[in-house]
DNA sequence: TTTCAACCTCATAATTTCTTCACAACTTAG
DNA sequence: CTAAGTTGTGAAGAAATTATGAGGTTGAAA
């Protein structure tokens, strides 16, 4: 039983050409141009994936989206055509499971459709995109905001926060943890864990001193706060 | 279906602490105490990872581990007591997975137990918790609740919650107890434990004067409550 | 080559936890 | 009931662990 997805965008040639791919990918499709008539097929379709254009006359994509999710869970991708951060951002504190910035390669959609759908079935979902709190990371795109405002970190610091997120309550030690940020095992002073944890809280924590987000556990290493 | 561990050393002590916290861990445990005897009882047991003295009398370690690998892959943690380079080198080049220099924590070996199994695709154990009464321990995540209630426990407290709670209703003196918040240390003070028990109690009995959870076994030392 | 960010180490300060001890409170055997 | 043996407690110093600032190295980009 073929899948059905909902393409949203007020631009028509947009929605052709990704309808294309998708059907000769073997989707089922369905379409609206603004998000009034989106709600209105959505209900109608139960569709399995939506893909929500950020911009729209009559609702736009935030709206649709927050309207969307007090009925159903669908899996999202966003569309936009900035490229600030600040429009990332937005889309996946909303919710999205995804998003691409226009213009993209149709290609690369379809990659993602299979991603995300991919992953909405599995039991254990080994999502691109964590969210724990109010902190969001990317995996892929590395990067990390909170609140809407996007967060600088190193390569080390993301990794190590990615690694905490991706477990948020479990505890791991120092060495579980230099472990995934090195690789190499043999060599290495745990310590130098702290130092990355410092630079992380005095990057992520309101008050460092009083962590809300990292926490230690003594004697035996850090955990980001369960929910 | 738990991981096997095989735990080789000539001193009977180690061996049984290394037990005793791996058990903890929900691994099942093997043991040998020289290389021949290892050999045997590797090839009976096909153990999952090994933990490894290298000075044993009757085959020591590097030994051990030269017949072993001809056998099979089964990552190693090697023990030694030496600290020159030389050593860990020998070993690692012998194809050790990680290696440990006594005298060590026993929640480091933990740590690198989950870790070297983790890198060999293996999974490690569920974390196992434990409920008992109204109380929850929960190891991986290192936290403690009672009825929702999240206690605040040290590393000494949690570890002697945790044997109690894995054995409810059964006694254990005070040196038992001891071995498990001290880890490989000879000697201690028994009373160091009755210090330990009053702040466990103060931290989750509602009345630690009559104690609900942690019992008092007059002459013998604590238990937790059976059901 | 120079510059610069990211890392790792290390020394030291700040915290938290552990151990010990003295004495009070309690239990049990006689 | 009393004596002897055990356990409960608070406090303080010791020990362990974590936080932090700074210097030195490395590797890559300019």
């Amino acid at each position: 039983m073929s899948k059905t997805i909902m393409v949203v965008d007020d631009e028509e040639r947009l929605v052709s050409v990704v309808q294309a791919y998708l059907e000769r990918e073997g989707f089922r499709v369905v379409t609206a141009k603004d998000g009034r008539q989106a709600l209105f097929v959505a209900r109608e379709e139960k569709p399995d994936l939506i893909i929500l254009d950020l911009m729209m006359p009559e609702l736009d994509g935030y709206e649709f989206l927050r309207a969307h999710r007090k009925e159903r869970e669908t899996p999202i991708i966003m569309l936009t055509a900035k490229v600030e951060d600040g429009d990332k951002v937005l889309g996946l504190e909303l919710g999205a499971d995804d998003y691409m910035t226009k213009p993209f390669s149709p290609r690369e959609l379809m990659a993602r459709v299979r991603a995300v759908l991919r992953r909405s079935g599995q039991t254990t979902p080994q999502a691109e995109i964590l969210r724990v709190a109010d902190v969001i990371l990317d995996r892929e795109r590395h990067f990390v905001s909170m609140n809407g405002t996007v967060i600088d970190l190193t390569p080390s610091e993301f990794d190590l926060l990615a690694v905490l997120m991706a477990s948020p309550g479990r505890a791991f030690s120092r060495y579980d943890l230099l472990d995934h940020i090195q690789g190499t095992v043999y060599e290495g002073y745990e310590r130098t864990v702290d130092v990355h944890i410092k630079n992380l809280r005095k990057k992520m924590e309101p008050n460092p001193r009083r962590p809300r987000y990292i926490e230690t556990v003594y004697g035996v290493g850090y955990r980001f706060a369960p929910e």
